[in-house]
DNA sequence: GTCTATATTACGATAGAC
DNA sequence: GTCTATCGTAATATAGAC
């Protein structure tokens, strides 16, 4: 909070931390080299943090909490739903095009089974964005499961990123695709009308 | 292939592998914990494969090319494109609820940065996979981008269970969503009409 | 083919000087 | 607050007996 240099070096720690465990994961990370990349020494890093798991965790939060807040326009009640939902997407999309290690350091978290370290997480960063994924969704289709629905948009919007690595050498996959305006037009064609588009779809 | 007794301990090693790494990944699993759960020593291990790269990539191979393969039934012709589909997806998806193990694989597979691993994985196994949805995509939307269309309908299968750790603590989760049969409706539906479901289709 | 024993390196973590 | 130095442990991997 404060710009004393004690918090600037915890800030640096916590910045060179993201970007090797969203490259390689708690266990493919050792302390050695994340105080190399922050040009300390690892005893210093034990006098930020208590232990690697402490470190681990304090720089997913920091980085979760940066980036998956949603506009707040995005959630007004006077704007059209479906534009709201448009807003909503491509915003999110932009933030995993433009930080490629938080969306990487989602899907860590994904695969993280600790039950203590998931439920502090859902509970701290993933609960609030996905109530307002689910309200968006009940704005536009009030009688559907809300949770189901809301977890097909977010499948949606990540999975493309997610899957990118190994997309890359499959036919027809072209860098454009994963643009912010292509992906979202994608995903809102059909969560709109389905594989068929909005050709099928009675005009409203 | 045979049977003789050293290919049994090589398929038990394995098997015990693909447990351990589906709960843990590569980094999170070392060569004594396999030992011990396969009831032998590392030295062992180091007989029937050089090294844990090595391992860990034909325990990978192993299921996915056990797993992955989908039902001639499904490709058919003469069978109508969405029942196709829907014949499909549930299949796959009852792999998925049948096999954690495959569906957490996948998970670490997907977030693998070494490209010769990735590409050889991809050509062997994700590659026949991959064509064989675009085809069933194909049918039934010709003019689409069918790459992506092909990703949207993959993430919208594996993204709940990927998802399944930190959505328990969700608001809105129940286990009957996960049955093959409610999330294939779901999909179905999804891929149908969008999110207002097939009320706003034109019959075909 | 599997064992015991071990080489070698790397790991997380801490004590104590400055 | 960061350093040097180090402890104890666990990692991958191999040599050689059986």
């Amino acid at each position: 909070m404060s710009d004393n240099p004690t918090d600037i070096t915890h800030e640096r720690i916590l910045n060179c931390s993201i970007v090797l465990f969203a490259r390689s994961g708690f266990h493919g990370v050792s302390m050695r080299q994340v105080a190399e990349a922050v040009g300390v020494t690892v005893a210093a890093l034990y006098y930020h943090f208590k232990d690697k798991e402490e470190l681990y965790l304090t720089a997913v939060k920091h980085i979760f909490n940066n980036r998956l807040p949603i506009s707040a326009a995005d959630l007004r009640e006077d704007i059209d739903p479906w534009q709201s939902l448009d807003q909503f997407i491509h915003h999110f999309i932009q933030t995993l095009v433009a930080d490629a290690d938080f969306q990487r350091l989602l899907q860590w978290v994904l695969l993280d089974t600790d039950t203590a370290r998931s439920q502090t997480l859902t509970d701290k960063v993933f609960a609030p964005f996905f109530a307002e994924v689910t309200w968006m969704i009940n704005r536009i289709a009030p009688v559907q499961d809300a949770h189901l629905q809301a977890v097909s948009m977010i499948g949606l919007m990540v999975f493309p990123f997610e899957s990118s690595h190994v997309r890359r050498f499959l036919p027809g996959y072209q860098l454009p695709q994963q643009t912010p305006d292509v992906l979202t037009q994608h995903i809102i064609n059909l969560l709109r009308g389905g594989l068929l588009g909005v050709a099928n779809e009675s005009k409203s």
